[in-house]
DNA sequence: CCGACAACCTGACGGC
DNA sequence: TGCCGTCAGGTTGTCG
C-alpha cells in the first residue's frame, strides 16, 4: 500500500476536486473490496457537500456537511483516478460532483476498504481507536516510543510495522528509517538505548517528510491522483536494492521477516 | 506475548 | 509467444 506518504499525497490530490463540492452521484460498482461496502453508502453520501478531506495513518477520511464520513484504505494497490477518460475493470467506486468532476477508486487487488460512519464516531471506530501516534506529530517522540516498546523482545522492525506502536509506516519506510538511523531491523526493540531511539524518531520523520515532498513512491500500482508519479524511489537507500551499495559503502542485504522482505545494511546498521 | 504463516486478489516480471 | 513460479506498498486471523 500506499504507506503514509502516499495516502497524504492522495488526500492532497483529492482536495482540489472534492473539497467544498456537492456530491451529485456515488456509484459502487461492486459490493465489496476487502470486505463489504456499507449498504447505505450511496444514500449517505449523495447530495452531501464535502467539508474536509483528511488523513489518519493510512486511512483517508472524507467528511460531509451531513455529519457523515467516508473512510477509505488503499490496501496494497489502491489509488484514486481523477477525471478518468473511461472507467476500467478495477474502478470500484465512482464519485461525481455537481461541478462535473469525477474521481474513481481503483484497486486491482481489492485489499483496500471503504467504510462510512458518523463523523463524531470516527475516532472511536476500533480500527482508528487502536492506532498509535501520528509519526509526524509531536506526540511521537523518543519517550513515547521507549514507553511503547518497553519490555518488548520483538525486533524493532516488527514494532515499527505495528500500527498500534506508530501509525502509518509500512515495509518501505520502516526499512529506510532503520537504515538512516543505523539500527539493525532485528535488534530487540525493548533494549535499544534512548539515544538510538531518538535517532530513530528523527529518521522516521525525515524519511516521511522527504517522501511526502517528493509526492510519495511509485511502485507497481501507486500513482498520485493527478497522474503524476511519486519521485521518492530514486532516493531509496536500501529498499529494493539488494546487492547494491548502501550510502555508507556497505552492501545492501535482503532477508525475510514475517513473510516480508527486509532490506538493510549489515555494515552500518547495528 | 511472540512470530510464523495463510488468506484475501490481480498484475508484472523473469526464466524456460 | 506462452506458461509457470515468484513477488509486490497491508491487514487480519489462526496456530504453536
Amino acid at each position: 500500500m500506499p504507506e503514509l506518504p502516499e495516502v497524504e499525497t492522495t488526500v492532497r490530490g483529492l482536495r482540489p476536486v472534492l473539497d467544498g463540492q456537492r456530491i451529485a452521484a456515488l456509484e459502487a460498482r461492486r459490493p465489496d473490496l476487502r470486505r463489504a461496502l456499507p449498504a447505505d453508502l450511496r444514500q449517505r453520501m449523495t447530495g452531501s457537500r464535502v467539508t474536509a478531506i483528511r488523513r489518519r495513518a493510512k486511512y483517508g477520511l472524507i467528511d460531509t456537511d451531513r455529519g457523515d464520513t467516508m473512510i477509505f484504505h488503499l490496501g496494497m494497490s489502491g489509488h484514486w483516478r481523477i477525471d478518468p477518460a473511461e472507467l476500467g475493470a478495477h474502478d470500484h467506486l465512482v464519485i461525481d460532483t455537481e461541478a462535473g468532476r469525477r474521481v474513481a477508486l481503483n484497486d486491482a487487488r481489492r485489499f483496500g476498504s471503504v467504510d462510512a460512519m458518523r463523523t463524531d464516531d470516527v475516532e472511536a471506530w476500533p480500527a482508528i481507536a487502536a492506532l498509535g501516534p501520528e509519526p509526524l506529530e509531536p506526540a511521537f517522540d523518543a519517550g513515547a516510543l521507549a514507553a511503547a516498546v518497553a519490555g518488548r523482545r520483538a525486533p524493532i522492525k516488527a514494532m515499527l510495522m505495528d500500527q498500534r506502536i506508530v501509525a502509518g509506516l509500512g515495509n518501505i519506510y520502516v526499512c529506510e528509517a532503520l537504515n538512516l538511523a543505523r539500527i539493525s531491523p532485528v535488534r530487540v526493540a525493548g533494549r535499544i538505548s534512548d539515544v538510538r531511539l531518538e535517532r530513530l524518531v528523527a529518521a522516521v520523520r525525515s524519511v516521511l517528510e522527504r517522501a511526502i515532498a517528493a509526492g510519495g513512491s511509485t511502485l507497481r500500482d501507486f500513482k498520485a491522483p493527478d497522474g503524476t508519479l511519486g519521485l521518492f524511489p530514486k532516493d531509496y537507500r536500501v529498499y529494493g536494492r539488494e546487492g547494491q551499495s548502501c550510502p555508507c559503502g556497505g552492501t545492501v542485504k535482503r532477508r525475510v521477516d514475517a513473510g516480508r522482505s527486509t532490506f538493510y545494511c549489515g555494515r552500518c546498521q547495528r
